[in-house]
DNA sequence: TGTACATCAGTGAACGCGCGTTCACTGATGTAC
DNA sequence: TGTACATCAGTGAACGCGCGTTCACTGATGTAC
């Protein structure tokens, strides 16, 4: 342990990715042990590295952490993407909803650090993370309902979706069941879509008689 | 300092009601300082009191936290009261929705220890007080949409709220005024009225071509 | 009304802990010649 | 192809901190007689 290094060829010092490793490290322990279980130097120790070496790489803990959540931004929006490309249609519109929170089931403390870190608006990453996912909801409801205004029928989905996500992680909804979830979202999000038209008055009729 | 009590009368052996100045000291350091600034040893040096004191009254931390969010939760229902006491148009449920969404932006913290503690089953206090909220949104909708399946519609009304309190609480929305604030919520609440007839199917009709 | 006593809400010293961060350093790497 | 050297990613000892909790204790209070 001393300069002498009886575990295999790779060498810790020049690790060859650290910071990766430092941020897969806290990644494993943000999931394990929630946030508190988040420090530096369980990292370090994760990572069978030295209680400093991560400070080549990130500036303070606030830094990895911040990295850990734009990462989770970049999964949930992929895993978006993955379940429903581009969906078009209000059930498609709720499965989405439904992955979404599923994500947020399968990752709590992860989904919470994204959601309720600061968020200070100088971590460009996390900006970007978070823009990125706001676009494909717009996205969506603009496919969804053409008549609508996008921007204020999305933020209400998405407050919806994020209420959900919340309620289930913090014991308030049933989650006993993916099906139990996935019901309770899907016809929450189906409660809005009637209301989609109310807002337009154009499009509205149209689907409201159908 | 020892034995010898210089502030006035009052003696802070047998403090007299410790019990709700541990109770006050921490809520005060939880709206000044955050979640992380509610220490007990902070607690007991605001109430001017020894660091084992609270042992007394509270059987650790996490009781003390948990005395706190069940305090808020209560706070929040007298609020929600005094607002709107008996909402029963969507106007006046969209009023309340506004004054909840208020309340978490007024109390950051506190509304977050509220919401994101384990909330164990445990604490009757918090069950108790969670209930009552529940309970005050179901009688709404049910006032509001009498002929529709007012569980389903409330569990969808408290997501959308709960999720525009934290996407506010989080910066995701403007909070730069009250006012953009309740008109974003009363926007979203409105959005799912139109809905609400849709769900039930009777009652949907009247409404929707009102 | 006065005294003995049980109760129990407070004290304060001490514990061991893990934390973030600093600092001067060292040794592996890769490049220029 | 071999050597000198700059770079920089790692080390590890040390710092001071605040934390929750334990323990044996003490002194104010109120009650029974």
């Amino acid at each position: 342990m001393k300069g002498v290094r009886p575990t295999g060829r790779t060498s810790t010092y020049h690790h060859g990715d650290l910071r990766a490793a430092c941020l897969r490290a806290a990644r494993e322990l943000l999931e394990e042990n929630g946030s508190a279980g988040l420090s530096l130097r369980a990292v370090t120790r994760r990572a069978g590295v030295s209680a400093t070496a991560p400070y080549r790489h990130y500036a303070d803990r606030d830094a990895l952490v911040s990295a850990v959540a734009a990462e989770g931004y970049r999964e949930l929006a992929e895993h978006l993407a993955e379940a429903r490309p581009a969906p078009s249609t209000p059930d498609e519109l709720a499965a989405a909803a439904v992955a979404h929170v599923r994500f947020a089931l399968d990752h709590p403390a992860l989904f919470r650090a994204m959601s309720a870190e600061p968020c200070d608006p100088t971590g460009e990453e996390r900006v970007a993370a978070t823009a990125a996912i706001s676009a494909y909801v717009r996205g969506i409801v603009r496919a969804t309902f053409p008549g609508v205004d996008a921007d204020a029928l999305s933020t209400t989905v998405w407050a919806l979706v994020h209420g959900l996500a919340f309620l289930h992680l913090d014991g308030k909804l049933d989650t006993s069941t993916p099906e139990a979830v996935a019901a309770q979202v899907a016809s929450a999000v189906h409660a809005l879509f009637g209301a989609a038209p109310a807002l337009s008055g154009t499009a509205a009729a149209a689907r409201a008689t159908a």
